[in-house]
DNA sequence: TCTGGGGTCCTAGGACCC
DNA sequence: TCTGGGGTCCTAGGACCC
């Protein structure tokens, strides 16, 4: 049997963890750049605010005047989900991290009431590590998944539900929307109704081969997982990732190449640091340039992927990426965003010697060692490649951030006694 | 002035080969 | 002159997720 734990509002959670006087609160956290609105409290959805609404817009709303809005703190959210991980991993004989406020459990082989052992794992997260969640139970992820759902969905429920049981689980399927299971989108959805497909229970009817034709094999499994054959079996390690990206849109429009070149090399050096962190190496490379695509400047957009020599190298991907970036470079247009993607990763130690590589391996090795050194010790930026520049001017706004609480010794919270 | 960032998987279609 | 089947690999685009 499997369990799915997620934080409510998780990134709102996070900062009320640590601001007390956020709670009861409506409060918005907004997305990179304080474009959007991507998590709200209870009491900020009450509000009518809408998940994606714009944030210049939305702040104009005069019903939503009382709403806080704050800027994303991603090292915070990731230090609180770390935490929400070590305390399952207590609790748990296994744990899954599926997104940052997002874990899976494996309650294999325990014996019990499993219900009981997540209202406990539930009370110890929020008392622990000061974050609400919600629980749901199912034999597979999808079932999980959709029982998380429907207990997120009670008012004032307790935050659990319960589909182990088949008998049970099937009743619910007649009045749960279609929307709500994991894997089926907009599109889905729509193609299905076309059909008069509406209900869970509808769906799981449908004969494999109609849903096949409709949404391929990846539809058919989510009907053999809601109907309890598991599909995506649980694994503790997820395999090594296959790429890795830095994109970012430009706190200003960008109109000359020295910028953009400082915001590429910039990102570039980034996703290296990730690289290295995540002890991968990069086989191949995409960089990509846009306008911005909802105004009415003239568009401009492309991209370049080639492959490049196995590296986490800053100084090879960043010169890989900048060569690139220029390629694409045209002068005369407003560039509104622009990106790094790292792909075909692979272990470092399975990196053959190559014989005649252009950069002596263990000196780029003791460099980048050393750089990531000082940066951990120092702050990310301190050492950083020239190119990346100190204006910046391209970098993106934040305002409304809160203080880095637990990464940051001289942003700690002070307790007087 | 203003609309996020970072992932995965699947399929169709073209190029190329035997 | 016309006609065939069957592979592989790559890429672009769609769909979905958080």
């Amino acid at each position: 049997m499997f369990a799915l734990i997620d934080g409510n509002s998780f990134y709102c959670s996070c900062e009320r963890a640590f601001d007390p006087t956020l709670r009861g609160k409506p409060l918005a956290v907004l997305s990179n750049n304080d474009g959007c609105a991507i998590a709200r409290t209870q009491e900020a959805k009450d509000l009518g605010l809408k998940m994606g609404e714009p944030w210049h817009l939305a702040s104009k709303r005069q019903e939503l005047k009382p709403v806080i809005w704050m800027s994303s703190n991603y090292a915070l959210y990731g230090d609180m989900s770390r935490r929400m991980y070590e305390l399952l991993c207590e609790e748990a004989p296994r744990v899954e991290p599926y997104s940052i406020d997002e874990m899976f459990l494996d309650y294999a082989g325990l014996p019990g009431d499993l219900l009981a052992l997540s209202a406990r794992i539930r009370e110890r997260v929020r008392t622990v590590a000061k974050i609400p969640t919600c629980v749901g139970i199912g034999p597979t992820k999808t079932i999980a998944k959709l029982a998380n759902k429907v207990a997120k969905g009670v008012r004032g429920g307790d935050g659990l539900c319960d589909f182990a049981r088949k008998e049970e689980r099937e009743e619910a399927y007649k009045t749960i929307p279609l929307g709500e299971v994991w894997g089926l989108g907009r599109a889905s959805v729509a193609k299905l109704a076309r059909r008069g497909v509406e209900s869970v229970a509808d769906f799981t009817a449908l004969r494999a081969d109609e849903v096949r034709e409709l949404l391929t094999v990846t539809g058919v499994r989510t009907q053999a997982e809601l109907k309890g054959t598991v599909c995506y079996p649980f694994s503790v390690s997820p395999l090594t990732r296959k790429s890795l990206a830095v994109t970012r849109s430009f706190g200003k429009p960008v109109l000359a190449w020295p910028d953009m070149e400082q915001a590429i090399a910039a990102y570039a050096t980034r996703a290296a640091e990730k690289l290295r962190r995540r002890g991968l190496v990069a086989t191949a490379m995409q960089v990509f340039l846009r306008t911005n695509e909802f105004n009415s400047d003239p568009k401009y957009a492309n991209q370049s992927t080639f492959e490049i020599e196995p590296t986490a190298d800053s100084f090879a991907l960043m010169g890989d990426a900048v060569r690139a970036g220029r390629r694409l470079w045209r002068d005369g247009f407003r560039y509104a965003k622009a990106g790094v993607v790292l792909l075909d990763l692979k272990p470092a130690a399975e990196l053959p010697q190559e014989l005649f590589a252009s950069r002596d391996p263990e000196r780029s090795a003791r460099l980048m060692i050393a750089l990531d050194t000082v940066n951990a010790r120092y702050g990310r930026q301190t050492l950083k490649p020239a190119v990346t520049g100190l204006g910046q001017s391209w970098s993106m706004r934040r305002q409304r951030l809160s203080p880095r609480y637990t990464t940051h010794f001289d942003e700690v919270l002070l307790a007087r006694a």
